[in-house]
DNA sequence: TTTACTGTACCGGCTGGACGGTCTTGTCAA
DNA sequence: TTGACAAGACCGTCCAGCCGGTACAGTAAA
């Protein structure tokens, strides 16, 4: 029996992502993915017309659960600063073993322009984060200092180790104030 | 007349670079490349044997470069640390409008391994690093917002103001003393 | 100094395979 | 029975790598 209105979109973005990591970001086809998430080619052709879109929708969702996780952790301490909340949310993302967004890269390659809403979504937060602050210099080395982590996460870089990780984010809650 | 020993390895080099910046790394196609570089596919592929050579090609010089110009600003000011060349140095580089290394996506896609030696790179450097510090916290924030604003600069991200850059920099001076 | 040979650098058409996207043919729930 | 959705064969395109050539420099025997 197949499972009607079994929500196959959050599978295939599930799939992709698992198919980029596992494969490679070269080898993320529509074949591929389909077959991962146990649905045909027609069947993702159904729910994303065209490999643009299925990218479309991995950022999209990619930026909806971020935006979540830190709504999350904002909510949960509000004594404390967005900032903080950011360093510790992406120190937790960053933790390995963590599955990297490789997808990015197909993404990337298959048109530059998807990055655009992720530049503007991480423009926003850093104007979020200089209202509550009035050290910008501070804000800045530890909103760059994030980025680095997510980007060596991202680049599966590993140079840092367990200690060190956690001593970085140390210094940056104390930097952050 | 066809110039006789006209280094074609370092032309092709170069277009693959503006290939990649320019069409996107998902264009960058063997014939591109070669049309780029004023060569015929057969005569990239006598330089080049096959696509990931190329793209090793592309990474091996790629750190050499920055390895020579890390060299020279730390020997141009000796009374300085090696982590102030390493933010000066990254900074430059950084300035817009500067060719970010759109390749490294294709690197990537063709295989991730061709990350290896890049970190292995961060990695040695980094340790050089902690050998003329005793403030291994402060190192690592810096490291890590250096590896920022590389990442910021490679995806084109130009989140930062001119002023902001520069009193990110600034700052990261002030930390690494 | 002519001729024959060798190795280097490069050319460009070809092909086999992979991939994105379409189309026809189902198939189940209502 | 109908319509939303899924299956997978199929088609056109693109591209990496191959291969048979060409041009030329050097060498050296004749």
């Amino acid at each position: 029996m197949r499972p009607r209105k079994a929500n196959s979109r959050e599978k295939i973005l599930a799939a992709a992502a698992d198919v980029a990591r596992e494969a490679g970001p070269g080898s993320l086809s529509l074949e591929a993915v389909a077959s991962r998430a146990g649905v045909s080619k027609g069947g993702l052709l159904y729910n994303f017309p065209t490999k643009a879109k299925l990218m479309q929708g991995l950022v999209e969702s990619y930026l909806r659960d971020f935006q979540k996780a830190l709504e999350a952790r904002a909510a949960g301490a509000r004594h404390e600063s967005v900032l903080s909340a950011y360093i510790k949310l992406s120190a937790d993302d960053c933790e390995r073993p963590k599955p990297p967004a490789s997808w990015m890269f197909s993404a990337i390659a298959e048109d530059p322009d998807f990055l655009t809403p992720i530049k503007a979504f991480k423009h926003q937060l850093l104007e979020r984060l200089k209202e509550e602050t009035s050290d910008l210099g501070s804000l800045l080395v530890c909103f760059l200092a994030i980025e680095g982590m997510r980007s060596m996460n991202l680049f599966d870089s590993d140079v840092l180790s367990e200690d060190e990780h956690k001593l970085l984010v140390a210094s940056l809650l104390k930097i952050a104030g």
